[in-house]
DNA sequence: ATTAAATTTAACCATTTGGTTAACGATACA
DNA sequence: TGTATCGTTAACCAAATGGTTAAATTTAAT
């Protein structure tokens, strides 16, 4: 007795690989259609439009990307805490959904007004004051150096998010294959966060 | 007496303008020919098809990222004192081209094969060899505080570079028009800066 | 001024692509 | 067993799109 899949979760499945790695514009219906080996028409019967299936795999990549920061955030701790498992959590995460982000990017910055707003509506939205306010807070106490929270913020998303985005160039660049790639990765969960520790540093 | 464009330059600007904001599976030839103010066959006259058309703008792109990456490595001075320049001419340039990195990594991640190769071919391609050698030297000297040269690399590039890969994202979490956008990262300049020295003190 | 070459345009063409339709087959229900 | 609903398919359609062509116009050379 095998695992029976539904027509709808083939279709989602397949969309989200053809949409993530080739983006909107770069998507065909019929490569959806071959990759989850079925009609065209299928598509069409079950999510109406190529731009109702977008939205549902772009929805969900987000969902995906939003991770659960608020909990990180709610949770008690200090700020380099938090930075540290923020971090192991995204490195962890992107590495099994490479895509992701560009994907993200590249979508937000074609349909931006559309997009953002959809984007900054959803329940699960990182409630960023939290963060920013708890930096500033520790700043306060001399925990950690004086520093902009939202340009630490920036930083490190930037350390966490650029190494997936950037693929391509980096592995040309330091000339590293896949497996060579993966490793590296793996370093710098701890890597970054003892950069973001030293930074810190009072 | 009016400047004289030549249909080759009204061309290329409008190829740039297209290709970088939509990117190549969106852009579209009759959009080009309408931003340049020309027929659409004058498009393939001078420039055969949109394949060779996007080659020259993405080679244009390219180099365009590399800056004088190389004139800065082979200059003398500390290694904390070239990532100063080079995050100073990082920031500077892509706040002129901001849809530069997008552009290029988007591409990069879709054609890699075929592209990262012409990419690595560049004669300016950033003699990176350079760089993390002298990281190790002044690690061993005790100059800077322990950190795999390569990752040094990554975090530099990453935090110069996402403010402009993530720019609608980032507007949308902190709320800020293009005009404090502006501001934010010309604050992020020392920002950086400061943040990286700080992570390398010994 | 005449002619040849370069430049520009409108009309056209073939292919691709998202989407539709009508018929066919399976499944469930009476 | 008949029939209605759901799932699936092949064939088809209209619009969009990259590219071509032949004629018209401008520019340059003799």
């Amino acid at each position: 007795m095998k695992e029976e899949v539904s027509t709808e979760e083939l279709i989602i499945n397949a969309a989200r690989k053809v949409f993530t790695t080739r983006g909107y514009n770069g998507a065909r219906m019929q490569e959806i259609a071959d990759e989850a080996g079925i009609n065209k028409a299928m598509l069409h019967y079950y999510y109406r439009s190529k731009d109702k299936l977008f939205d549902i795999i772009f929805d969900e990549a987000v969902d995906k990307l939003m991770l659960r920061i608020n909990t990180v955030f709610e949770a008690q701790g200090s700020i380099t805490d938090k930075i540290a498992v923020i971090v192991d959590m995204y490195i962890t995460t992107l590495s099994d959904n490479p895509y992701l982000p560009l994907f993200v990017l590249h979508e937000m910055s074609q349909h931006s007004d559309r997009i953002v707003k959809r984007f900054m509506a959803k329940p699960n939205f990182p409630n960023i004051q939290l963060f920013l306010d708890e930096v500033n807070k520790e700043i306060k106490q001399k925990k950690i150096a004086k520093i902009e929270p939202e340009q630490l913020l920036i930083n490190v998303l930037a350390m966490c998010v650029f190494p997936f985005v950037a693929k391509p160039l980096i592995q040309g660049v330091l000339r590293k294959d896949d497996v060579a790639y993966k490793v590296l990765l793996e370093e710098r969960k701890r890597s970054v966060v003892k950069f973001i520790n030293a930074a810190l540093a009072i």
